[in-house]
DNA sequence: GCCAACGTTGGC
DNA sequence: GCCAACGTTGGC
């Protein structure tokens, strides 16, 4: 099985990137969407995850890693709805903003770009590998 | 099964 | 705070 590449979405009010790294992992609960409900099940140990800060900060921070394939999400009211469990990797040494990632012709066609409200959504390695570099990686 | 109304997300 | 995009709901 080859790597997979994701992005999700995180409001910082809700849960930071920061926190994320004191926690030292998470479950990744709380999606209530279809198209992402499928990308969270395609997931797998191993994945690598950017992390986005929307609302305050539009910006990449962090990269993190599946633990934990899909399973129940019990935040939720009904069946049927999954979470996975992220750890955290590395930061970004510098956060690759949305006017950034806007700005490369090579990230014209991300997800993060052309459909506003996806939560969770795949990367291609080359899309993945091009906004790492603009940040730069960090160590913990 | 279509489509209008409504709610939510998230950029600005 | 506003509003565009878009997913979901519900009436017919």
């Amino acid at each position: 099985m080859t790597t997979q590449y994701w992005l999700v979405k995180s409001e910082p009010d809700t849960y930071a990137w920061d926190t994320f790294v004191r926690d030292g992992r998470t479950d990744w609960t709380g999606v209530r969407n279809y198209a992402a409900r499928l990308h969270l099940k395609a997931m797998r140990p191993g994945d690598e995850v950017l992390y986005y800060h929307s609302n305050e900060g539009k910006a990449v921070v962090g990269i993190a890693r599946v633990t934990k394939e899909a399973f129940p999400d019990r935040t939720a009211d009904e069946d049927g709805w999954v979470a996975v469990e992220l750890a955290p990797v590395a930061p970004l040494k510098k956060p690759v903003t949305l006017a950034a990632i806007k700005a490369e012709p090579a990230l014209k066609d991300i997800a993060l770009v052309r459909q506003g409200r996806l939560s969770v959504m795949p990367l291609k390695p080359v899309e993945f590998a091009r906004i790492v570099k603009l940040g730069g990686r960090a160590n913990l």
